[in-house]
DNA sequence: TAGTATATTGTTAACGTTAACATTAAAATA
DNA sequence: TATTTTAATGTTAACGTTAACAATATACTA
């Protein structure tokens, strides 16, 4: 393979100085410049990245782990970290977790050895130990999305999801609906608990009893079109059964759409559906889900703007910072009054 | 920083042995490697896969170029690409190009710097240029979904084009339409240009003359949702407008129906629209769309397993390999047959 | 038990760069 | 012109790992 030795050979120069072209550094003659250039062409060089990187003992690389690339939500987040980071000079590594632990551990493992400048997390698992090699190389993170509990000391972006569940569940109450269903991703999850809790909020501020059994929320279940399908099956099952279903995620809001149609029933006429994110693709054919949509895109620059102030001066900042993102209501057709007054 | 010497120091070994502890090689005496271990859990040691690639020359890594991440076609490409490397034990870096050719040969630039493995290819520019750095460095390359002009003797991955365009277009003219309408993305993408083949092929088998005013092909455009509401209303903006429109993808369909609401039409009554490339999200909720889909998890696994056995055995096979994959159509709604006959 | 085979460990030289310093050439000053 | 300053180039050692071989310890054989 062609090294920087043979450029320096062929050109006639020492390594160091085709270094310091590669490089852009300033003190090389023009005429030396162009005779490095020309050898460069010529052998057909490309510089070795990890070589470099094992000296300088930086990458120029950030890492993004999402949890879904298949949701709409995460890519545009994924959009914001990459416009970002390019103006900025980082290469971004995506990497898709499936809402896997597993993946989850092997990704991180796989971005400290690589020595990345940096991660932006979003947590599959909602536990701190898999981010480990990050904190022992002492790897600036940030958190994307949601919370993990017991890291209280890390940058954290993320919507406001008590908020915005709030909100979407005053909405069913205040269209009349009192048996509100609540399907959500596995409780290790801090969005999940977070939707939970504006939802509880706004019932006890109408001062409607919390049912528990109408609060669908299972370990073994994520943040997905299946589970949403099958929590919605369950919540339908019941005796008495909701007259509104609050979908966690835009994808579980799928899920329990196809769950409510295979049962013969009709959004809103017989069940209200509201969804927390939005599915962009889908609104704009067919505004029909009313939603809490969030600002992804900005929620990707944003924590990516964070990170590379981290990277950049490392100690000076000491504290964490959280920043929270407004949600906005968006009511389209999936909802009204519900059918019989309860 | 903690590195091998530090282990090797602190375990009372030589750090050749803590090389073995951490590949997993046989030779090391149980009771050593416990030592090893130890030492690595006390220090928190975590390996530099730069320092080891750069010894190995491999680094157990692809890369994927994808043209547009928002896009839930190449999201399920990658995928299906994670899904088949992680079983062969590789990592995926995922590179955006958002249909950029700078971005393009700036992720190039950065894979080959970085010595990855294999990569696979969407091409957004349609030139074989920008991939310059992967011949040079003899790094196997998969195109997938697109050709590349003058890059005969590379595997590819990809689906039928004029095959599926022209089930669209037979759909079409079936229902009776004989002014059909055609937007697609720049004609440097050889999809584009194979979709206007197969549309082509299909209106003379049914000897209808091609109209090329209704061939709406742009090379300032991309596959993007702008670029389809904006060439649809160029048809509908002409005299004798099109009854039915052709979306050269996903995107572009959603383009269109954007602008044909925006002009107070309605589809199918006013005017027929299909697309190449199904938006499941949509679909599974609004089956409305007729559309030819593509196999695109399949795509993935398929790039992926030719570009891995490329890898292992670089040499051994010369041919270059085609995968050429049935498209399906599939007939919802958007389609009826033209309000007036003509 | 001595001698040989084998399993386990260690030493050294790469891998391809850049930082830090050293040297030389060119330009500016007196 | 001699001297000082500055610009351009070169040398050497490191970065953290593994391959290839070398050395030692242990097990096996006769």
């Amino acid at each position: 393979m062609v090294t920087i030795k043979d450029v320096a050979k062929k050109a006639g120069v020492s390594i160091m100085t085709v270094s310091r072209v590669i490089n852009g550094k300033s003190n090389v003659r023009e005429d030396t410049r162009e005779k490095v250039l020309k050898a460069i062409e010529e052998l057909g060089y490309v510089p070795n990245s990890m070589a470099r990187s094992l000296v300088i003992k930086k990458t120029a690389t950030i890492g993004l782990v999402i949890s879904d690339v298949t949701n709409p939500f995460f890519t545009t987040v994924a959009r914001g970290v990459e416009d970002t980071a390019i103006t900025k000079h980082f290469t971004v590594i995506l990497c898709n977790t499936d809402e896997n632990p597993e993946k989850e551990s092997m990704y991180v493992e796989v971005l400290a050895r690589n020595r990345v400048d940096g991660v932006i997390f979003t947590s599959a698992s909602g536990k701190k130990n898999p981010l480990k090699s990050l904190f022992i190389k002492k790897i600036p993170l940030v958190l994307i999305d949601r919370t993990i509990e017991g890291l209280e000391d890390v940058d954290v972006v993320r919507g406001d999801s008590v908020l915005g569940a709030y909100l979407l569940t005053k909405h069913l109450i205040e269209l009349g609906h009192r048996r509100i269903g609540i399907i959500v991703g596995s409780k290790t999850i801090s969005t999940a608990v977070d939707r939970i809790e504006g939802y509880k909020r706004a019932l006890k501020e109408f001062d409607i009893p919390i049912d528990e059994s109408l609060i669908k929320i299972n370990d073994k279940s994520k943040f997905s079109k299946e589970d949403g399908y099958r929590l919605t099956k369950e919540l339908l099952d019941m005796e008495n059964p909701p007259t509104a279903i609050f979908g966690g995620n835009n994808l579980m809001a799928v899920g329990a759409i196809l769950a409510i149609r295979e049962l013969g029933l009709s959004i809103p006429e017989d069940i209200s559906l509201v969804s927390f994110d939005d599915i962009e693709s889908l609104s704009e054919v067919y505004p029909f889900l009313t939603v809490v949509k969030q600002p992804a895109y900005t929620m990707g620059v944003i924590a990516t703007e964070l990170l590379i102030r981290r990277i950049e001066r490392k100690d000076r900042i000491k504290e964490k910072r959280e920043i929270l993102l407004k949600p906005e209501l968006v009511i389209r057709k999936s909802t009204a009054p519900p059918k019989i007054k309860n």
